[in-house]
DNA sequence: TCGATATTTCGACAACCATCGAATTGATGT
DNA sequence: ACATCAATTCGATGGTTGTCGAAATATCGA
């Protein structure tokens, strides 16, 4: 059976995931990963979204940090994926603390 | 009956409001106005947050920009009221963009 | 009108952050 | 070992933002 865990939030981790929400290339790089089923290669980003490779691996690490994604290293590659129990959790608690 | 109204959220407001809650001052603020059954007068936050005018003011401004409170003033006084249907839109998107 | 009180605006400052070029690390194939 | 390619780290830069004191604006009661 699926394991439902409940994803506890901290007061650091609200700030985070507010903030990587917060900026508009962030919120694309965010939405691309979640709409894929399967991991997202880091080299298929940035055709997406034209950016340097300095401000992608910026923009992941943060994304990271969050707790809203997670990486893999596959050789010489990165693939990503979305963790949708912590976003679960942070429409929980914006519900619960703001509704 | 109660007019379920669905706000539409531009890409403009949806950056104000997850910048509005990415500062931890103004989302406990946020969250003091959510929990209020009526109106929130100005003065009773000072006392709350041990905080500058000037900078109380500013956060206000940016909760109104982003659409998430409504202020009213009352002679020399500001009450503020929470306005749930923005909240509400904001956690559809997120939901259905990153879901 | 005058003084007191509530809130906003202005100006400044420091901290934070998005951005990117250049240099670096790490893996792959030859 | 070497060249190549993916991704990260470093360093710098310009723009944004949280903070607050001081001044301005607005309302009220005396």
């Amino acid at each position: 059976m699926a394991t439902a865990t409940q994803v506890e939030l901290t007061e650091d981790q609200l700030t985070l995931i507010a903030k990587a929400l917060a900026d508009p290339r962030r919120y694309e790089i965010l939405k691309k990963i979640s709409a894929q089923t399967c991991c997202t290669p880091c080299s298929s980003m940035r055709d997406c979204f034209d950016i340097a490779p300095a401000t992608l691996s910026h923009h992941m690490k943060e994304l990271e940090t969050a707790g809203l994604i997670h990486s893999e290293k596959e050789g010489k590659f990165v693939n990503y994926k979305p963790r949708p129990e912590v976003l679960r959790a942070y429409l929980t608690r914006l519900k619960s603390d703001l509704a």
